[in-house]
DNA sequence: ATGGTGGATGGTCCA
């Protein structure tokens, strides 16, 4: 079982690619991020054609995230509980295959010490009590999305550069750790231990062709998925197609 | 060198 995450900044603009990479890689589970498109504006035949459902908590210009399953699987939760329809939509959750499905797309927050930054550390806090409450950590647990955050040193391209900066500053890797302090485990980090793997690249200075981009797109799971992940990789391919997102999918496989 | 690119949008905001 393939379980994949992508930030694709734009579906509308991005469909033609997610559909090749579809055709190409066939997951069973697509969690989407920054679809800057409405619900009733939203690509579904795309996917319907080839076989998947899709669950979407859009909103216009900004934000926006979807899961994609192949087969028909529960409605989740929209964001978090007790929020209204004004909130940003960031948050959406599944149950696959007995596995609870948690994709999110977590707040850029723009320049450290700035409102944008407040307000990305607050909503990691409030992350990890939408865990406390509503989810078991001795249950298959799977949280994956665009965390906008670099975890540690390894998952930086010049930590010089990084140091202190947004997406790489320590509040961010603290609020980020308390959230896997839930009780999860970096998927990728089971098979691979080294640096220099990337999941984002800035569209600018040529970032992409000189591999100087950052890890912040994960895929996180609870320990009664860890013995069951075989499998955890960055599909660099698509960041070169014509017309890419700034982001690669990273996919996770499960022995289920 | 304070740039560069890309998306939504229709002058800027966001990443």
């Amino acid at each position: 079982m393939l379980i994949a995450t992508w930030n694709v900044n734009s579906i509308l603009a991005r469909v033609a690619n997610v559909a090749r990479w579809l055709d190409l890689v066939k997951p069973d589970v697509l969690c989407l991020q920054e679809l800057k498109c409405a619900d009733d504006k939203f690509p579904t035949e795309v996917f319907q054609e080839r076989g998947y459902q899709c669950q979407i908590f859009g909103q216009p210009t900004y934000n926006g995230v979807a899961i994609l399953t192949r087969g028909t699987c529960p409605t989740g939760h929209r964001g978090y509980p007790g929020d209204d329809e004004t909130q940003q939509s960031r948050l959406i959750a599944s149950t696959v295959n007995g596995i609870n499905v948690v994709d999110v797309y977590v707040p850029n927050g723009q320049m450290v010490g700035s409102e944008k930054y407040a307000f990305k550390l607050e909503w990691l806090k409030r992350l990890r009590e939408f865990f406390d409450v509503n989810y078991d950590n001795s249950t298959p647990v799977l949280l994956c999305g665009d965390f906008n955050v670099a975890p540690d040193e390894r998952d930086v391209h010049d930590v010089r550069l990084w140091q202190g900066r947004i997406l790489f500053s320590d509040p961010e890797r603290a609020a980020l750790q308390h959230v896997k302090d839930w009780g999860f485990t970096d998927a990728f980090r089971l098979h691979t231990e080294e640096g220099g793997h990337f999941s984002w690249w800035d569209y600018r200075a040529g970032m992409f062709r000189r591999n100087m981009g950052l890890r912040i797109d994960h895929i996180w799971i609870s320990e009664a998925l860890v013995q069951k992940n075989v499998r955890t990789w960055i599909d660099v391919e698509p960041r070169k197609w014509e017309k890419p997102s700034d982001h690669a999918p990273v996919i996770a496989e499960f022995d289920v």
